[in-house]
Parts: C-alpha cells; sequence; structure tokens
DNA sequence: GGTCAAAACGGACTGCGGTCCGCTTCTATT
DNA sequence: AATAGAAGCGGACCGCAGTCCGTTTTGACC
C-alpha cells in the first residue's frame, strides 16, 4: 500500500525488504491453499512458486528447503503446543506431579500428531539432524526433566530419548491409519509404558 | 559358462533367464563395490547401472526401487540375525527367561545397527509402508510373543510397537555418531528399560 | 528526485529416482 | 535347425528438489 515511516516499526529482526514480506505472504497463503487442495504430500515447490506467481529461487531462498517450509507452516501449531506444555495450566503444564505430566505430554502429543502429522512428516528433514531441530530438542529435554523429577536416575537422557521415539509422528499415524488402532488405545498405551517406567525407579 | 542342464537344476523359484541371473549378480557386486567406495548414501541408481555396465531400466527392474537394493543387500545379514533369534542358542534363541531374551534382543539389535544400520537407512521406504516390510513384522511379533510370556498382558501389541521404535535404526545411529553416545550406554538403557516395562506387570 | 550498493528475484539448469516402450535375447517346442 | 512368443533389456524420458547467476527492485543517503 502506503510507507507510513522511513523507520522500520519493528526495527532488528524485522528488517526484511517489502518485496520479500510480500512474497513471504504470497508463499504461505498459497501454499495452505494448496496443502488443502492436494496434502501435504501433493505439494511440489514449482507448483506453490507458480500458484504463489514467483520463481523457483525464492521459494527456496525464503525456506531453504521443502522441509523448510513445512516447519514453517508448523511453527503456530508448536509455538502453541510449546506453550502449553511449559506455561500452561496442569496437567500438562506445571503444578501437577511429574508422573501425571509426562502422562498428559503424551496424550496431548498424540493429539497434536493426529492433527499436524502429516505436515510433521513432511517436515522431518532427511537423515541425521533431523533430532536436532529446537522443536525435538525442546521435547527431549522436557521429558528428560520430567524423568529427572520423577525421580529416575538411570540416564534419563537416553530414556527421554527412547520416549520421544515412541511419539515418532510415523509411528502414530500408522498404527492409526493403518492398522486402525484408536486414539484412546494409543493414550492407555502410553500411559502404561510412562507408569512402569516411572515407577521402577 | 556352458549350459549342464535343459531341465533346471532348481525349479519352481528359480526360474530365472541365465541373462536375468547374471545381471543380477553384475549388479549386487557393483553395488557393493559402490557402497564399499562411496557409502550407501553415495549409491545412485544410475551409476550403478553404468558401472554394472546394464540399462537402468534393468536396475528397476530386479530391485523395484532403491530401497528395494538396500533391501536385498541386507537380506543376509538379516537372515542370520532373524535365525539367531528364532532357533540359536540363548539367550538370544529360546530356553532363556522371556526377560533375558528380551535384554539380549535389544543388545544383539544395537550391535546389528551399528554395523548395518546405514544400509538400513538407506532401505526405508518412505512414508507409510516401512514398518510392514517382512523383517519389521516379524521383529514385532517376536517382541510382542516375548513381552506375552513375561507376562506383559497390557496391549503388548502396541508395547512391541513402542520398543520397536525404540531400537529403531535412525536414532541408533544418531544417538552414537552425532551424540558420541557408547554403545553399551544404550544396551544399558534398553536394559533398564525393558526391566522396567516386565517387571511392571 | 537522483544515485548506488545490497538485497531479492526468477527461470534455466543439474542430478536424482523412477517409468515407458520399442528392440533384443533367451528357451521350450517341433 | 527353425520358430515363436515370453522374458528381459536399455536408454530416452518425466517430474521433482535444489542450485546458479545475470537481472531487477529496493531504500538509505545525498
Amino acid at each position: 500500500m502506503c510507507r507510513v515511516s522511513l523507520i522500520p516499526i519493528r526495527p532488528g529482526v524485522e528488517s526484511e525488504r517489502r518485496d520479500a514480506a510480500r512474497n513471504r505472504e504470497l508463499l504461505l497463503r498459497a501454499a495452505r491453499e494448496l496443502i488443502e487442495e492436494c496434502g501435504a504430500d501433493g505439494l511440489t515447490m514449482g507448483t506453490l512458486a507458480q500458484r504463489a506467481g514467483v520463481g523457483k529461487g525464492t521459494v527456496f531462498r525464503r525456506f531453504g528447503s521443502r522441509a523448510g517450509l513445512m516447519m514453517t507452516l508448523l511453527s503456530d501449531a508448536e509455538a502453541a503446543f510449546q506453550g502449553r506444555f511449559m506455561f500452561g495450566p496442569p496437567p500438562l503444564g506445571p503444578g501437577a506431579a511429574p508422573l501425571e505430566r509426562l502422562i498428559a505430554f503424551g496424550e496431548e502429543r498424540i493429539a497434536w500428531v493426529l492433527e499436524f502429522g502429516e505436515l510433521a512428516r513432511a517436515a522431518d528433514v532427511s537423515a541425521y539432524n533431523r533430532f536436532d531441530v529446537p522443536a525435538a530438542v525442546l521435547w527431549h529435554r522436557h521429558l528428560e526433566m520430567l524423568l529427572r523429577e520423577a525421580g529416575v536416575t538411570a540416564d534419563p537422557w537416553l530414556m527421554a530419548t527412547s520416549l520421544s521415539a515412541v511419539l515418532e509422528p510415523e509411528r502414530i499415524l500408522h498404527a492409526v491409519r493403518v492398522h486402525q488402532v484408536a486414539p484412546e488405545r494409543l493414550a492407555a498405551s502410553w500411559r502404561e509404558l510412562v507408569s512402569r517406567v516411572v515407577r521402577g525407579a
């Protein structure tokens, strides 16, 4: 529209050129449309560029890769989930007993995967650094902390790794979509598992 | 060389034309060479075809896909492992207590992943049917059976799924290669986990 | 408004996995 | 040995993710 001020309203991080900002919005809007129409797996970077009316180079300049784009699309949902388990009300947030929080964490994560899992799968960077994206590290640390608080002294770091593996989107989606496992059954199994891990302490 | 008999020596399954058999050998040999030289991730189907002196179509006719090729390369090691946990000596094979067998299974699998994991990762078919390849199904059933024998009555099928997730090559390789976790530490954590799962029964 | 370097753009290009289909080679049969 | 058709072959071809680099846009400074 019109330039309001020469001084950036939100300086620092927000130093983004007007055309870049416009294109980012165009791309995100187009990406959401395409996913709505074709699913996350059906989105190709070329089609996205075309739909948004920009060049392919622009798409990759913005998001780095297909996985990066998916992460960006996920970031809102992810931030909300993180906020809930770090600062929200019990039993997921602080205030409840560690075991209760562990149980709630798994239950909420299962629900989250059922809602955003396809996107999360598409956001998985290939190979080795998939477990080192900020969100994964945060979940891992959270689980480790809860395990410590629950009195698990035997290598809580690796135990948190194991629990993370259990909640991986790919497995959960496979159980639900292919094997018709009901989400409540998944949650019950998680409760069972985490109770035994903690009680054995 | 020379044709020994018009009647196939091993009939039935072995009905493979001579040129097809020759090309399969050429391809497997070339594939092993290339993996030796460039690693499993460095092998491309085009290069493989070239090295073996056949067309690309032939490679895909034989193995279906890159993942299929990797599975074929793995099949010997996989069959050996399966034989050991199904028919071999205790504690991995039958004869030991279920918990002992579970512990041994994890330990052996960790060692197996450290030896063949890169190949196993490359053999992962994308997306949904990755957990339904015969080998994965067999491992899952084995774990489920051991859990039942150990007295785990609460949804042994899903519990076996969770334990399988813990032993996934990708996680194990990541822990060892990126986070420098010693294999014995992985084994100890597995022992701890599976003991708690079983004892809670 | 005019200037200019830095930032962003866009589409041709590469390399890959995978497919297709006309051609060649094999083998059972006579 | 001749034959026929099934099995196998091979490389041109496709769609995709990701890169490169000459061109265009932007906005801070004059």
